[in-house]
DNA sequence: TATGAATGAGATTTCATTCAT
DNA sequence: CATGAATGAAATCTCATTCAT
């Protein structure tokens, strides 16, 4: 039944010999799964589910993934690695800026990576097994708080501390945190005003006048 | 369904003796989940694993508890309802202190709250499907929120900001994760020294000086 | 459906509060499970065929059997069993007989065990992996090898050998698998024609008259 | 099904150049089931794991084997085959010897042909389904006891018995079974006082005299 | 009230086989 | 000839829940 039309569908779809074919059915299984993970949440993530939404065999999710817990990790990988991609990006542009401003312009790269993908963001931080997504989770925050870090080692009055390390540990717990919970729970301040206060909050914390 | 309820509810609200049976035996299986809760992390929680813990049959759950997910919340709540009467608790005790050593404070209290069971706080916060105990999260946040919300209110020199709700959140979001993060990740920073770290960041934030 | 039949038919068979149930389980199990082996051999047997000819739901056979090499063991053994004490038994009656008269006895003792039920037998010797089942297997030869090897150290003229050990490993070896084969195999010798092929080969391989 | 089998008789009979790739695909495939087998065991023998050692396409093994079980059985058969023509070839040789020196240069042979390939030899009797295998086994049985057959008749006096089928029965049966197990098991029996036992049972059961 | 045997749907994963290219 | 992606049935095992006793 499916299998002839899906045939069929997919031979109109390829164009390449055969990376095509293997990139098309990665693609379709992530993002079935993405769409499996929205509309039944982690614990009603199933193979079956996938594949159904797929429109492929079960069996056919084997040749791609070893299991299911590599093809979750490949939906929240695509995410992560996005958010991952737009913070560091912005980070690195503004490392020679003042502080205020390098917050700011921060935040607001990790609020719109964040609110790109509220739906999947919701999932991974609320609904996955935290223990399987730490390292994914930690590896941003150690990178981004390396960062933090050797910024605040190369301005020495950017600071009240020595401990670099410290405050670095403080500032992106904070950010991280204020930020994903900002856009999951949609309190209710303005987007402008909350970059002000994350900037009012961190610079305050580096001792920095953040009045512009 | 609401049977179940209905009579957790009735228990613990009544002193006769022959309840007793059942509030030990709510007792029971709430302690039996929580070691579970433990032992096997929340994927490894099943009905008859706690039942088998608690020494008593899989069929009896059913007549304290509705189904598996009110189990598992009554253990949260048990942990849950500890951590927050010993920080409203601190937060009311200190109501009238100026605001460093009120930070300091309540911080202190919610790290000593949340370290005194580290284990069910990395379940609940690591393992648990949030989606599920968002509820009882959000209660205390909310609790907490407005005791700041409160405070600050009554002070009105005490932050630079006239929209309180807003610099509530931020102080109970801030300070909430800095908190279970420190308690769960353990970075290699002193008690005291984190202590320190939040009151400045909180006081820098409120615009209070924070050298003692 | 088959659900109320089977508690029906169940709860009218019950005797005893609660060993009966369990142990009608876990016979009917077994018999079950012996039934499949014989009708779809071992490669066709699976937890779910056991289930339905056990008529009962696939998830209680994991009451009363970890899995499904344990139903198997079970089966076997039983099958084991029967002949290890049949076999056992004539050889300690005859233990202080003469030759010619134990081996016969003995043969015809093991093949009555192993004639009593062929299809088993078949299916443990045929189609079982014997890497599954050689120590069951081994076993029931070791027993027997230690009883002949005492027996003929007990008889210094008994055997034209001082090696008793490599003495009894042959006799065993041989007797076991004729005898299995002339069961299975029912070539075209008369029972007593066998025994006596047995008391001959044997007789004379120890040195011992066998002409009655 | 009938296609694949054809072409397998088909290229064992030709030599034209271009079949050569066909055979030499055919060798591959025997090769790495055989390397499968050895390493897998029967229950981990799969087409997908056959076709990767052998460095082809699944797809490709349905070309020159019908099914899975005609691979497994050309593994086996290149095995009795080698096994069948050390055996039968000495038996050859011999047959105009007497009694002792046949029986212990046949079995000799057996031993080696068994010896040879310890590993396929143990998959084929302990893990292989036998029903599957009997008629190779018994082919080659069956070829040698009448060789013993012609052989007893040829000498009226080599043996007490004048029903030389069952005669011939016995000690292939027995000869064979001591064998395969003496190599597999490896018993604590050198391999000159193992061919002396085997003399010793089958001379003592002929009635002729074994010291040389 | 308490039991616990029984349920049965459903989950993950494997694998012999096919067939369009 | 050869490919190898795709199939899809089937297998083992788990577990929340029920209900006769």
């Amino acid at each position: 039944m499916t299998r002839a039309i899906t045939r069929i569908q997919f031979a109109s779809m390829r164009r390449q010999p055969q990376q095509a074919r293997s990139k098309a059915m990665v693609e379709r299984i992530i993002e079935a799964g993405r769409a499996v993970l929205m509309r039944d949440g982690y614990e009603g993530f199933s193979t079956n589910r996938v594949a159904g939404e797929a429109g492929i065999s079960p069996g056919s999710l084997y040749q791609y993934f070893p299991d299911k817990a590599a093809i979750v990790s490949a939906v929240v990988d695509r995410h992560s690695d996005a958010v991952a991609e737009r913070v560091a990006a912005a980070l690195a542009d503004r490392i020679g800026d003042a502080g205020p401003g390098m917050i700011r312009a921060t935040t607001a790269a990790l609020l719109g990576a964040l609110g790109a993908d509220v739906e999947v963001l919701r999932v991974v931080m609320e609904e996955l097994p935290a223990a399987r997504n730490r390292d994914r989770r930690t590896a941003l925050e150690r990178r981004v708080r390396e960062l933090v870090t050797a910024y605040l080692a190369a301005r020495p009055g950017a600071t009240r501390s020595v401990d670099h390390t410290t405050t670095a540990w403080v500032l992106v717990m904070a950010i991280e945190h204020l930020t994903v919970r900002y856009v999951l729970d949609r309190p209710d301040i303005a987007r402008d005003a909350f970059l002000d206060e994350v900037v009012a909050l961190c610079g305050g914390y580096l001792g920095i006048p953040t009045l512009p």
